[in-house]
DNA sequence: GGAACATTGACACGCATGTGTTAGGGTTGG
DNA sequence: CCAACCCTAACACATGCGTGTCAATGTTCC
């Protein structure tokens, strides 16, 4: 009963329909199904989507940025790798000297992808 | 003097000096240069490029998902954004009754934009 | 000074993303 | 029952990413 069909929901959102199957098809907004198989876009959802819109257009990202954003949330290990990786950009510590420095850079990158439990050869 | 040129750089990370150059002009390992120009990568970038291509390889993501990660450190309007827009999936919360949980979305996401002070009409 | 390397810039190609459109076939509602 | 909607699948096209390669030119070093 409640939840707009597609092509309503496109018009207040301000996607397209095609685009609309294709953001629930990335799994970013994903709506119910009525009995026969139609999309049914419940305020909440529609609320997201001009949402969605307005993030991306006032960051300039992409829908796979924000997949990634999810990702990062859900994949503990993916996040601690990529935030460690990022964080070797740091500045290096005082009291690590310079001729340290690279084994142990080389020591936390690794522990770090020991961390990750990456199951690859 | 100490500093590798592209092409045992490359030798060593497993990277071609194609992508060496890729990966600089997308900012995430930048070398310092030679009097001349020459790229010199020192033993923190080699180990950091190997480190890279650890990542990206086992976790399957690519150069433009660990730059959008660098983005999301760096700009915390943006993180605060995305963040927020995601967790517009979490559960409901319980003292939120059901009809008011548009309006308290709407306003969180709100708050949210307006926190991320966009300039955009 | 010449072989072996570096630089930037450009052409190119395959694959993914974002988006429209069309085709063939169900569903709904007056 | 028929117009107006929905569905999936597919063709199509622009743009961007990852990557190789080639051309024209400068640098290093024996």
């Amino acid at each position: 009963m409640d939840g707009l069909t597609i092509n309503d929901a496109a018009q207040t959102t301000g996607w397209s329909p095609r685009m609309l199957r294709y953001i629930e098809r990335s799994g970013l907004v994903v709506p119910r199904r009525s009995a026969s198989g139609y999309r049914l876009y419940g305020p909440e959802q529609l609320q997201r989507l001009r949402t969605l819109r307005e993030l991306l257009r006032s960051f300039q990202i992409g829908l796979g940025d924000v997949g990634f954003a999810r990702r990062l949330r859900r994949e503990p290990r993916l996040s601690a790798a990529v935030t460690g990786w990022l964080e070797a950009d740091a500045v290096r510590p005082a009291h690590v000297a310079a001729d340290d420095w690279l084994s142990f850079e080389q020591d936390k990158h690794e522990r770090l992808l020991v961390a990750a439990g990456r199951v690859n050869s």
